[in-house]
DNA sequence: GATAGTAACTATGATAATCATAGTGACAAG
DNA sequence: CTTGTCACTATGATTATCATAGTTACTATC
C-alpha cells in the first residue's frame, strides 16, 4: 500500500475517528483491553495478531490517548496497557458494533440460543438484550455498567485460543 | 499485505463487525450513504478515496447485504446505491463514533463555538446533544430520527471536496 | 551454575492491499 | 462530431501486513 490517506485533518467527526477505528486490529484490542486484558500476550493470543502488528497499534493508541502503558512488576520488567478515559469511551462504539452484530451477523441458531454475550446490567440486575438503556430501570449503559457473559460456543472458542 | 486473517467465523460479535467495518474506507462510504449520498463519484469525490477502492468496497457491501445497487436511470444506464435495513442499523454505530469524536477528538474551539456537526431529533425538534436518548421526550434515537446540520467550518471542507 | 521458561517485544522477507494516474464504454448535449 | 458526464477498470509503484524466527532480561529448576 501507499501511505494511507490521511483523514485526521477532516472536520468530520466520523472522518476523525474512522482514521483510529477503521482498523480492525484496533478494533480487536480495543475489544480486549475493554475487557480487561491488559497484558501484551494474552492480546495478541485472543485477537490473533502477529506481535508487531500489537506492538505497533498499542504504540499508537498510547500516543492517541487512548491507552497507557504502565509497570506491573519491577523484577522483571513488565509492562501493560490500560484504558484511559479517551479510551473507555470507546466503549459506546464497541457495544453498538456488538448490538449490530447480535442482530444481523449471525445465521439462525449459530450462537446457541441466546446471543453471543449476554449483557446484564450491573445495577439493577437486568438483561439488557441488545438494548441502548436499561429495559428494566431506563439508565444509560456506558462503560462499566454491564456485564457480559460469554455464551458457551463463544467461551469454547476463547479458551482454544489461549490454550 | 499478504491476505488479511479472516475473522468472519468467529462467533465474537465485535470481532465480526470487525472485519467490515475496521476499514477505513467502508466506515466513510457508510458515512456518505447514511448522509444520502449514493452516487459513485459523489461518494468517491466526499471520501477522498479513489475509484477503485470506492468500487470494490461497494461490491463487498453490497455481498454483504448491507447496501444494494439500483439503476437510476435507463438511459443512460446509471447506478447508484441504497442502504439495506442491515445497512441502516449500522447508523448506531456511526453515531456512536460521532459522539465520541464530539467529546475527545477535537481541540478545543477546533469546530468553532458548537459540535461538528449538530442533531436535532425529528419528531421533538430537541438539540439532542451527544445524546443516546433524546434529552427532551426520552427517545431512543437510530436511522432516521435525526436531522444533522454541519457546522459552516465543517460544510466549507465539503464543499471545497466537491468543486 | 547451566538449562529451560516467561513475557514483551524486534527483525526479516514474501505477499498483497492501496494509491495515483490514466483510460474505457455508453450515452447526451451542443 | 466534439465535448461532457458518470460509473467504473487497468497499470505500476509503494508499503502495510503476515508468518516465522530471534532478542532481551530476568526467574525458576535441575
Amino acid at each position: 500500500m501507499p501511505k494511507r490517506a490521511d483523514l485526521s485533518d477532516t472536520l468530520c467527526p466520523v472522518g476523525r475517528s474512522a482514521e483510529l477505528l477503521g482498523d480492525r486490529a484496533v478494533l480487536l484490542i480495543l475489544r480486549e483491553l475493554l475487557f480487561g486484558r491488559r497484558r501484551f500476550e494474552l492480546i495478541a493470543a485472543n485477537t490473533g495478531l502477529g506481535p508487531q502488528l500489537v506492538s505497533a497499534r498499542l504504540k499508537m493508541l498510547v500516543a492517541e490517548g487512548v491507552a497507557e502503558r504502565r509497570a506491573y512488576s519491577e523484577r522483571p520488567l513488565r509492562h501493560d496497557y490500560w484504558l484511559t478515559d479517551k479510551g473507555k469511551a470507546l466503549f459506546d462504539v464497541l457495544y453498538a458494533m456488538r448490538n449490530w452484530s447480535e442482530r444481523w451477523a449471525y445465521e439462525p441458531g449459530e450462537t446457541g440460543d441466546g446471543p453471543a454475550i449476554r449483557y446484564v446490567h450491573r445495577t439493577c440486575g437486568a438483561d439488557v438484550g441488545t438494548a441502548k438503556i436499561c429495559p428494566r430501570c431506563g439508565a444509560e449503559l456506558g462503560y462499566g455498567d454491564l456485564k457480559g457473559e460469554p455464551s458457551p460456543a463463544l467461551k469454547a472458542e476463547q479458551v482454544s485460543r489461549t490454550g
